[in-house]
DNA sequence: ATCAGCATTATTGTTGACAATTAATGAGCG
DNA sequence: CGCTCATTAATTGTCAACAATAATGCTGAT
């Protein structure tokens, strides 16, 4: 559908699929996707029966799970799923204007012209793609997903790739998966995609950020109005 | 000193020191100060029985400094303690560059008048300090750390406040700790804190983030040269 | 002498039992 | 009847033994 990224983030794929990281893959899915619901307490005991594996492991899943925000820790008490309120989403959508603002920075700056290509023709897929799929959010959002992630991968900078997508990209996931659909969109992101596309072909690194910042603040107000009318 | 902060980041602190825990800050001391060197190989079994615990509580530490970036992990090769090379720690200036910019961003717009005034006095007593321990470097430092805190602080964003104290400037501690003393610096550091302050108070969004980019974008500039002169 | 294959060893991954701490429940007292 | 305190139950923290895996070094043949 959207081609396999030119180059892909060197970690995290090809390890040894060990019994902790199974699990951790297994509980981080069930929390995204909300069947295992937010503010849910998590019991070492029990997860690790529905696993079926010990203690040990499903342990490093969870304090990894920890790190990455999906669940919190309450030193002696226990843990809980994270619960996803408006303030913490907003923290979540700043910092991702800020690394990924410096990602389209750097992705102007340092991006080959192939990739540049590579990225134009990609938005020609999605042009495509909104017409035939109209009402379909769901190929549009993959197609979100692939062309920030070509940005990060663009920026050559680790830091910024790991924290967006180990962390940020997990969270928004899930609070977009356990807010309902959202508005499409998909023209509108669709627009200023190519504009940072332009921005970032004609070396403009100081127009790559800005736009890029707009394009994530935009799509915060967009999220905002949604989780405040849910709580209303 | 430099007086307690107004208020303190509400996590980490007060928790219940247990052993996983404490041998984490073990450790991490170890790791930053250099008395576990960079590269050097970590084994289990050692240092349980260096710290007096068992395996299971020290794996447990060993992963939290993994998630910080102190530590490497080859899947079942084993653990080293990370190499800080110049490529990494310019990923880590940039990153920084663009979270603490934007937390200046924010403290422009959400810090109380109260803390502000406060910074301003903050900045007179290292100015006072730069004259008394002309040379001493070991104030100035904690001055620069303290000015960095509360903007953090001030940014009221836990994501950022968590990745910049977490782990930017365990870094970046660790990198300054092992390249021997650097050049002081602190008269312009200072000019430039006072500078950011000034936005902040003048309520200068715009300019208080660029401003604080300008002053890491600067710092590493300084940093680069080390590093690269240490190489040849 | 060198390389291939195998055995050994060192190290990590995993497990179930045990200890410690916290939260809950119920009994006793005001 | 409500509050406090103690006892109990549930859950997390810790440990030591066991299993599995990967690196290392040895042996032997070419």
């Amino acid at each position: 559908m959207s081609g396999t990224p030119i180059t892909s983030i060197p970690d995290e794929s090809l390890e040894v699929p060990t019994l902790a990281r199974r699990s951790f893959d297994s509980i981080k899915s069930d929390i995204i996707n909300g069947q295992l619901a937010q503010g849910t307490k998590i019991v070492e005991s029990d997860l690790a029966l529905k696993y079926g594996i010990s203690r040990g492991p499903l342990r490093e899943a969870i304090h990894r799970l920890e790190q990455i925000k999906l669940i919190v820790r309450i030193p002696h008490a226990g843990s809980r799923v994270v619960t996803l309120d408006v303030k913490m989403m907003q923290d979540i959508y700043t910092a991702r204007e800020a690394l990924e603002g410096m990602a389209a920075r750097l992705a102007a700056r340092l991006m080959p012209d192939a990739d540049i290509e590579a990225l134009s023709m990609l938005l020609n897929q999605h042009s495509e793609n909104i017409n035939e799929t109209a009402g379909k959010a769901y190929l549009q959002r993959e197609g979100d997903i692939d062309f920030h992630y070509r940005i990060a991968l663009a920026s050559e900078n680790r830091w910024i790739q790991q924290n967006l997508h180990g962390e940020l990209y997990q969270l928004i996931r899930m609070c977009r998966h356990q807010s309902g659909q959202f508005p499409s969109r998909a023209q509108t992101a669709l627009d200023q995609h190519r504009q940072i596309a332009n921005a970032i072909a004609q070396r403009d690194e100081e127009l790559a950020e800005l736009l890029m910042r707009r394009h994530i603040s935009g799509a915060w107000e967009i999220v905002k109005k949604i989780l405040e009318d849910q709580n209303d």
